[in-house]
Formats: structure tokens, sequence, C-alpha cells
DNA sequence: CCCATGTCAGTATCACTGAAATAA
DNA sequence: CTTATTTCAGTGGTACTGACATGG
């Protein structure tokens, strides 16, 4: 969700944090628009092109380890593989070896849509890149990690009770 | 979906693009883990508390001004609203002058919800800002606003054919 | 029997499109 | 009548929890 609050001299006075709070969700939300946009253009959303991505990289991949890589749960995968394997795009195979695993492959088409770049997210990020100078780049990286690991341990921190429903003594 | 690729020499081989874009991912899925844990933990979601510091911020805004200034459909903004209300976190009422507008107050419950800042997207966002020098931050910043902005860009330029459902010619 | 791998069922939120209701 | 504001209905995607089937 983007933010542009209403007046610059109301937006100058909030603090720091909130204000770059704007840019984050402005970024996040327009990541989400461009993965929406990719479906209707391309046929494949931006995380559906981002397994395709990695998969094309390491063929042969399991379903777990892709988890892994993508620090999602495996549940989570199992949507996205299936949208994935109904265009075939890619296949899931039981490992011979272990036939619990489902080893993962590029099928022609899925390593056609891997080609492509035109329209992805990884394009606009590119052109972005190249409009910018390599020390802001690296600087932005470092920030963006920082912000990213601090969520990220503010949720291990808070793994304790965890309740199922919200918990209504936090608002009175 | 934040992404942490096999073998780090992997990763070294990669475009710039393509691991800057590991950065973003990994970004944007932590704010959606976080804005899930923030449910379970105080009962709302990231977008809810934006929306929240919004209305604070500028109390008696109308459903449209908001989603323009979150530049969401007005019908995203629909459920989000919904939700709020049904946890007496806000209210809307008619506005008397132009009965068409919904006008958004807090409750009180909604401005005690806002005071509170432990296990917030902008708490973490506040410590990592803490923790690096200013100039990174401000790099930082006009980064994410490129990528965003190119993101936009690209949004307004594919507007033309948009048939729909996907374009399957792209992949053949 | 126990553990690992993966899928399935169910739930919630966000975000859109397009249509409808209501009011100016 | 026309336009503006907002909601509603319907769809699709991501992501989780917890249960389950299957295989090592």
């Amino acid at each position: 969700m983007p933010v542009s609050l209403p007046s610059s001299s109301a937006s100058d006075r909030l603090p720091s944090a909130l204000r770059f709070m704007q840019v984050l969700w402005a970024l996040a939300h327009g990541l989400d628009r461009a993965s929406k946009r990719m479906r209707g253009e391309v046929g494949i959303t931006g995380p559906q092109r981002l397994v395709l991505r990695i998969v094309g990289l390491v063929p042969g991949t399991s379903a777990g380890e892709l988890a892994a890589t993508l620090h999602v749960h495996p549940s989570t995968l199992t949507g996205v593989l299936r949208r994935l394997e109904r265009q075939r795009l890619l296949t899931r195979l039981a490992d011979p070896l272990d036939r619990r695993r489902a080893v993962l492959r590029l099928t022609q088409r899925g390593r056609r849509a891997n080609a492509i770049q035109a329209g992805t997210v990884e394009a606009a990020v590119a052109a972005a890149l190249a409009a910018t100078p390599p020390r802001d780049r690296d600087a932005a990286r470092r920030v963006l990690e920082q912000v990213t690991s601090r969520l990220e341990s503010r949720h291990q921190r808070s793994v304790a009770p965890d309740r199922n429903g919200p918990v209504r003594s936090a608002i009175r």
C-alpha cells in the first residue's frame, strides 16, 4: 500500500520511520500491482516467476528445498506449484530414490517463459539500478537487509504464547 | 517472498538486478509476515494499521480521499474499513453536507490501538534506521522510489491493449 | 514405531473488475 | 439526466495452521 500523505508539510513533521514506511509500503504495493499486471500480460505472477527462475537455475530441486530457499511454508508452495503445473510450465516428478520428494523441472514452455524479460519486475529493477550510482545501490541493499532482519527477529522473539485469534487485551 | 539462493557462488554470478530482487522480495515477504504476526498479537494487520495511522492524522477524511492517498481502488478500502469497523476501531458516518461520502474517525479504542508501538512494522523500521547512517537511509529512499516509479511507469505504458485473461501468445 | 516430505482442507487478508445503489 | 461516491458480488493470488497420507 503506497502512501502519499495529504500535505507535504504534514509529511515533513512525521517521524522519519513513518516517512520511510511510506516508501516501503509504496514499494510493496508496487510489487503487488506489477505481479497482477504480469498475470494479465504474461500469464504468471511475480512469485510464480521467481519460482520459475530458481528452478531454472537449479533444475531438479525438491519442493522442500525450494520452500526453504524462499523461506515459505511448504504448503504455500503447493498452491504455487499447482498453478505452474496446470499451465504446463513445470513438472513435479517423484524422486525415484526417495519417492516422498517431488523433483521440479521446467518444461519447454517454462524455459521460454523464463526467458521473457519485458514487463517483468526484474526489468524494472534493472532499469532503476542502471539509473542509480553503485554506492546508492549498495547502501539501499544494506538498509533493506537491516529492516528485513529486524522484522524477522521480532518474529523470533514473539514465538512464545501464540494462541490463535487476536489477543484482545492488546487493545483495551 | 524472500530468497536465499543455494550457493553463494551461484548467487554471485547472478545479474545484479536479480540479486537486488532477492532483497526486495525478502522485504515484501517480511512485511507480509509481520502483518500476519501483528494480526495475531495486536489484532490488526499492517494495512489496517496504516489506515488507522492516517485517519488518526487526518480525522474526518472520506473513504475516497483515503483510497487516493493510498493509491488503492476504493473497493479495496471497503473491506479494510469493514474489518476495522467490526473491531470498533473506527466509525463510518455519512457526511451531513454530502451524504454520499463516508466520513472516517477513530474511536477511543482506535486511538489506543494507534498509540501502540511495540511489535509494529514502524518500530522495526525505526530500529533499522537508527542503526544506519543518514546518508545510507537517503540513498535507500532514492533507490526505492526509483524502482517504485519504474514499476508504475511500466504499468502506464501497458494500458493500451489489455484484453482480459492472460495473453497466451506471450509464452509459446 | 517414528520421522520426513509433501499435499489437502480450511481460513484470512488484500486487491482487482464490473455492476449497482444512493445522492448531488 | 448525468455524474460522483461508495459499497457489493465475484474472482484470484499468497500465506498460514493443522491434519493427513505416504514413504524411508
